[in-house]
Parts: C-alpha cells; sequence; structure tokens
DNA sequence: GCCGTTTTCGGCCCGACTGTTTTCAGTCG
C-alpha cells in the first residue's frame, strides 16, 4: 500500500464523517484531514518511517494502530467502519472542484448513482437530463456549475491537478505584467503555493494594493487570456485562464495590505499555527489584521506590511519559504530562524553540460565550454565545474574513451590558460551502471578532477537493490557528487525508490555531497528530503544542469529547494570560496 | 483524534463567495 493509497482512506473517512454528522465528528474530521496532508508530502513510505519509530506530523497513536492494520492486511477495521456508511460513488467526486462531501452524497444518493467506476459520466448524463435542478437544495444553476465542473474535470483541471513551478512563473508573469497596468494599482504580488517556492502550484495567486476594488477586480476579469470568470465578489475573484488554470485575486486597501499578504501566502497549516498562538494571546487574527477578543468593537489592527504582522506576535518575519508549519512558529518567536542561503551566496555551477564533442552516453550540451564560462562570469560565480555525461561506452573501446577525455582534459587546460576570471573544474557525470560499477574505469578516472554520479537506467530497481547501486557507485574516491537523487520529473515520472537514511548516512561518514539539481522539472533532491538531509548534516551542492548559457539561471530554482530544507550557506558546499571548494573536492 | 505556543486536559483559524435559501449551507483557500 502506498502513502497515496493510505492517504486517500484517510480523506475518504474525513468526507463519511462529515456526511454522517459533522458536528459530532468536527475533531476527526480535521485530524483525518490533516493525517491525509501529512501522507501526502511525506518524502519517504509512512510504512518504513513508522517501523522506525519516526514521528509523523498529525498522526497519533489512533491512527497510526489503524495504518499499521492497513499496511499489515490491506484493511482497517476502524475505516470500513466508518466508510460503509456512504456509497463508494461518493469519493470519486471529491476531486471534482465545487462538489464537497455534502454535494457529493446528496447527488448519489438522490440519483442512485451506486458504481464508483462509471459515477462521474453518471452525473453528467443526469445533468444533461436535467435531473439535478429538481433535486432539494439544487437549481437550474447548479446543475449548470456541476456540469461544467464535470467536464472540466474530464480535460484534467481536477483538485490535486498542479503544475510545476516553472510553468507557474512563466503564467504568473504574464498576468502580474497585465494586472501592473491596472486603474489604481499600487502594489501587484503574486502569492500562495507560488511565493513559498513549492515545487508544485495549483492556483496563481495575486494580491493587489489598491484604494478602489471594484475597479481592479473588473480588469482583473478582462484579462485577455481569460477563459471564464469561476466568482467575482467586492473584494475577490477568481478567473479561469486558457490551459484551464485558475487565477486567484485578493485586493485590500495599503493600510492593511501587509496582512493579507501574510495571509495569501499561506501556508495553511502555518496560518492555522500563528492564528492558534494569537488566540492564546488575546487576538484573532485574519487577512484583515489583528483583533483584540476582549474588547467587542474596538478597531481592527491593521499591518501596512508583513514584517510589521509578525512583529506584532513577538515574532521575526518568516520567509515564505519556510511556512509549512515545519517549526518555523516556534523558531520565529525564540528569534531563531535560519539565516536562509541566497542566490548571492553562490559561488559557482558544477553541473555544466558544453557542446565539447565528447560522444556521450546521453544528451550532449548545445553551447561551448567558452559561452558557458562567459554567462558564468556575468553571474558573478569564481568557478564552474564541466561535467558533460562520460562517453558512451557502447560505441567506443576502452582506449577510445581515454583519448576523448584526454583531448578534453587538454582542452580544459588550455582554456584555463585564456580565461583567467573564472576557475575551471574538470568533472563528468558518470552513470551508475545497473549493478553499481561506474561506467568509466579507474584509469579514464585520471583524466578528470572529480565526478559526478547518477543512474540514468534501469529505473524499477527495488528499493534494496537501488540502495546499494547508489552507494556502489558513490564509493569510488572520485565520486563526489550524488546528481538528482531521486530522479523524479515533476507530472512526468515518480522517482526511483532508495533508502535515504542509508543514503544520508553514507554521505556524511564519507564526505560525499548530494546535489539539489535545479532543472526546473527536476528539483530533486525535494525539498522535504532537503529538510530531512540537513538535520542529520548532510552537505550539499546546487547544481543547474545546465545545456546551454541560458539555463544557467535556472540557479535559483536550486536555492530555492535548499531554502526549503531550511539551508544556510554553511550547509551548501559550492558557497565555497575556489579554494575552499576545491580542497573538499579532491580530498 | 492530535497536541503542548499559559494546557498531559481542554482546546482546536478565519473569512469570502455562490446558490438557494428568507437566514443559511457548502465549498474554497
Amino acid at each position: 500500500m502506498t502513502n497515496q493509497d493510505i492517504a486517500m482512506i484517510l480523506r475518504n473517512a474525513a468526507a463519511a464523517y462529515t456526511i454522517i454528522d459533522e458536528k459530532k465528528h468536527l475533531f476527526q474530521i480535521v485530524a483525518y484531514q490533516k493525517a491525509y496532508d501529512s501522507l501526502i508530502h511525506l518524502p519517504i513510505e509512512v510504512e518504513d518511517a513508522l517501523s522506525e519509530g519516526q514521528k509523523i506530523p498529525g498522526i497519533g497513536p489512533s491512527i497510526e494502530s489503524h495504518i499499521k492494520d492497513l499496511i499489515k492486511t490491506g484493511r482497517s477495521k476502524h475505516f470500513d467502519s466508518i466508510l460503509k456508511h456512504v456509497p463508494a460513488s461518493v469519493f470519486p467526486l471529491l476531486d471534482v472542484t465545487t462538489i464537497g462531501p455534502k454535494k457529493a452524497y446528496k447527488l448519489v444518493t438522490a440519483l442512485k448513482l451506486k458504481d464508483p467506476e462509471t459515477v462521474i459520466d453518471d452525473l453528467i448524463k443526469a445533468c444533461q437530463g436535467n435531473k439535478i435542478a429538481t433535486i432539494a437544495t439544487f437549481g437550474a444553476k447548479s446543475q449548470e456549475d456541476i456540469l461544467r465542473a464535470l467536464e472540466e474535470y474530464k480535460l484534467g483541471k481536477t483538485k490535486l491537478n498542479r503544475m510545476a513551478l516553472p510553468y507557474a512563473f512563466e503564467l504568473a508573469k504574464k498576468v502580474e505584467e497585465y494586472l501592473k497596468k491596472g486603474p489604481d494599482v499600487i502594489k501587484v504580488f503574486p502569492l500562495g503555493s507560488l511565493r513559498r517556492m513549492r515545487d508544485t502550484v495549483g492556483d496563481i495567486d495575486f494580491a493587489i494594493a489598491t484604494n478602489t476594488p471594484e475597479k481592479v477586480i473588473d480588469y482583473f476579469v478582462k484579462y485577455p487570456g481569460i477563459e471564464r470568470v469561476i466568482e467575482k465578489g467586492p473584494t475577490s475573484s477568481s478567473m479561469l485562464v486558457s490551459g484551464g488554470r485558475q487565477v486567484d485575486l485578493l485586493v485590500q486597501d495599503e493600510n492593511s495590505f501587509g496582512a493579507l499578504l501574510q495571509h495569501f501566502t499561506g501556508s495553511k497549516y502555518h496560518n492555522v499555527a500563528l492564528r492558534e498562538y494569537a488566540l492564546k494571546k488575546g487576538y484573532s487574527l485574519s487577512e484583515k489584521g489583528a483583533k483584540l477578543l476582549k474588547e467587542r468593537g474596538q478597531p481592527m489592527k491593521a499591518f501596512r506590511t508583513e514584517e510589521e504582522f509578525y512583529k506584532f506576535l513577538g515574532m521575526d518575519w518568516v520567509p515564505p519559504e519556510m511556512r509549512e508549519n515545519r517549526g518555523e512558529v516556534e523558531a520565529a518567536l525564540k528569534h531563531n530562524l535560519p539565516k536562509l542561503i541566497e542566490l548571492k551566496d553562490v559561488k559557482g555551477d558544477l553541473h555544466i553540460h558544453s557542446s565539447f564533442p565528447i560522444e556521450p552516453s546521453h544528451d550532449m550540451g548545445n553551447d561551448s565550454m567558452e559561452d558557458m564560462l562567459k554567462r558564468a562570469a556575468e553571474l558573478g560565480y569564481e568557478y564552474l565545474g564541466f561535467s558533460e555525461h562520460n562517453p558512451s561506452t557502447s560505441n567506443h573501446t576502452k582506449s577510445q574513451v581515454y583519448s576523448i577525455l584526454a583531448r578534453r582534459k587538454d582542452k580544459i587546460e588550455q582554456i584555463r590558460k585564456s580565461i583567467k576570471n573564472v576557475h575551471v573544474i574538470n568533472l563528468l557525470e558518470v552513470d551508475i551502471l545497473p549493478y553499481g560499477d561506474l561506467a568509466i574505469d579507474d584509469k579514464a578516472f585520471e583524466y578528470i578532477d572529480a565526478a559526478i554520479v547518477s543512474i540514468h537506467s534501469v529505473f524499477k530497481t527495488p528499493k534494496k537493490e537501488m540502495t546499494t547501486r547508489v552507494l556502489n557507485g558513490l564509493s569510488h574516491p572520485k565520486a563526489r557528487i550524488f546528481a538528482h537523487p531521486s530522479g523524479r520529473l515533476i507530472n512526468q515520472r515518480e522517482g526511483y525508490e532508495l533508502d535515504y537514511d542509508r543514503i544520508f548516512e553514507y554521505c556524511i561518514k564519507n564526505n560525499k555531497a548530494i546535489e539539489i539539481n535545479a532543472w526546473p522539472t527536476r528539483l530533486d533532491l525535494t525539498d522535504q528530503l532537503v529538510f530531512e538531509a540537513r538535520k542529520l548534516g548532510v552537505k550539499f551542492v546546487i547544481n543547474t544542469d545546465a545545456h546551454a548559457t541560458f539555463q544557467m539561471d535556472n540557479m535559483f530554482y536550486g536555492v530555492s529547494v535548499a531554502r526549503r530544507g531550511w539551508c544556510e550557506p554553511k550547509d551548501i558546499l559550492n558557497t565555497l570560496p575556489y579554494e575552499e571548494f576545491y580542497k573538499w573536492l579532491t580530498s
């Protein structure tokens, strides 16, 4: 049973309780939803976490015992007894936007839809047959809305569908440019998971400071790429834009804009933690500001900036990337938040594919070493590491591999003489083969300073063997960096399975680094695992894996992953000056 | 059912928008 499977059972149990008796089960519902969220974001398998006695947020003794039943037997008496009160056809509808547990239940019971496999299509037919409008509390308009939601669901717009961060960035940029030109727009900020730099983003959220909200919202829904208005009120609005993506807008005056920024940046659980803390201090927080609870009629305390908002609570300002309720609230109260790494701290990029004709095992870079170095200088780097893929071993004899690498070494020596403003490091991205051998032999290693090692084949290897494979690959003295460790491609490919605890332990013990790969659809290692690894003391290198000069600008995505993992400069080896970094690399 | 920020017992965020209602329920973020 996967984390996802178990999470869905928790979500369904919460929905079932909502249907059965929401008031009676209010706090179990919240608890199950929290546990669901926690499992969805858990970077390792829940089975492993529990068997090692790891604490998972939102999972206490009761839920833990039910999960253990599920893992052991595939069933849980407890969840079965909750779920049996509700037709199974309710649950698929929960992924459809605008449909929650209550509506789903009303619909499937009123229409006698029993089959979870066909419930979506059955409901579409019911809408087309005008069967919804006659159900109590439904009407013609809600029938129309449900039909549209179902059709959009069929096209891929579900509650779970999220886009990779870089696509969200591109879309947000377009909308932001439009919004900035709006009437009476004082400030525009993209917020939500985009501002927190999550690897995937659901909706694109914006906040605008203005003194004429109606005008701004009218302007918002005239966006040229709009498909339809989802909702439109006096202070907020949502629209669907082409491509089926949702853009949300909140609007507020400048004087209380700080609270709005804070609110709309989230995350939900960060905000809940803040508000629960404030309640104990006697204040109720919202996007409007802070209200003193005991003195009714008192004006709302407004905040112009986020800094003022946090300061009011006795907290330091929390960088958006940290707002996931992973302990940042406590740290901000104690004034000991980490001083997170920033883009300007990065002094070099070590994973660069140039167009040097290395006749590689995989793809080649587009631009010359000289061009890549020119860009490195513009970015203010002290050093750049070339890490082309190793020469293909199926198309070359060993001696051909040596001679290619010898030519490459000569080329690098030559460049080192002519280009003095950036230090050049002679690396190579070497495949870890299915049984853990590296793709090139010891003699070939003599032509390079050190190697990045990574997996590019046979992804479906069982966890234990995959872990051994990686550790074998890393055991070579010149193998110093484990690149894109999970192999995942966002929305395209799940990563392979690894025993990360063993990998992290090995890296710490043997002075190896884990790469944070900044390739926009990789963002690998993932931020949750960076968070765990950093706590243990793992060191990282942030690399772009650039195959062209412009891709070297992706470094900020990698820095964001590191920031979400609470990394400070000391955790990231390529913040070291050249001499120190090179010393580590070749030690 | 979870959790520890005045708490191991007694709390549990807050508000906007829509549709079908004549005062509210449901969904969302």
